[in-house]
DNA sequence: AAAGTTGAAACTAAATATGTTACAACTTTA
DNA sequence: TAAAGTTGTAACATATTTAGTTTCAACTTT
């Protein structure tokens, strides 16, 4: 199992619209380019994070913009918008345990609290990071190649 | 995108395994009919367990047993033993980020840490709570019914 | 020897992820 | 205002993964 791609491609769609804002229209096309991923993908992707407020696209003209500071923006915003995961949480719980079991009638309850525990730990992490973050690492490996 | 089922349905054969040992042979029938998981799944599912020292089966003689002491078992010991996540890591890395864009060919590398350092934090979580603490949890529900 | 069980392979079915084709709606610019 | 380029979106295709199913040999107990 992982996390759909979906969410390493939006944060690379989005450091590209950072790092080449002003100097080229940041299209889709453009963006499938430098991602490798098919446009209509990264069309989907820049719709959701549209959704979510983090950038700006428009019909027609081409080129997307960053709606927020970079450092509003975290990578956890991002991971919620492209549905990294399912909304009944990250485990998947067995549908039917038997409620004619003892166990199979409680184990869900005594599991939940701990699984949320450890959804929650990622999630904080993922909240402690902002794209600034990201870019600035990423400006930084640039300059110096 | 959601963590197979099989790690909840682990700890609940695990938590079966404990509660009901001594009282009756807990076959793989026996567990898929608390788990509503279709028999040969759970002797898959038994078959990690095993691999990885958690539990002790054998051909013929039906029931399994734990191998291990609950407090020795962590949920993260059953996790990696059902593979709930692939040995590229919890993220999936779009795979063909362009080398001829500065972006593409450094954002790997940009995000590496952070995408390790939240995977751990779920994963260290995971390490921090014992089978034990489940069963009990359990034990506690089933007594208060 | 019979009955019940595990281990495992091979196949099926359903769900999900990603890619592809096609095209209408829109914007810009010639 | 016509042409060119772009976004938004639907419909379909393909590959992978998840879970279930069928089948049966190997094993243990009685």
């Amino acid at each position: 199992m992982q996390i759909t791609s979906k969410f390493t491609v939006a944060v690379h769609i989005l450091t590209c619209i950072d790092i080449f804002d002003g100097q080229m229209r940041v299209t889709s096309d453009f963006l499938s380019g430098s991602t490798g991923v098919n446009a209509v993908i990264v069309r989907g992707v820049l719709g959701q994070l549209r959704t979510a407020g983090i950038v700006e696209t428009r019909q027609g003209s081409g080129g997307a913009h960053l709606a927020k500071a970079l450092d509003e923006i975290t990578l956890y915003d991002i991971y919620k918008a492209v549905d990294c995961v399912d909304d009944e949480g990250l485990f998947h719980f067995h549908e039917n345990p038997n409620a004619d079991c003892p166990v199979g009638r409680n184990i869900h309850k005594a599991m939940d609290g701990r699984l949320e525990a450890a959804q929650a730990a990622l999630e904080n992490e993922l909240k402690s990071t902002t794209l600034a973050q990201v870019v600035a690492d990423t400006r930084k490996i640039i300059d110096g190649e």
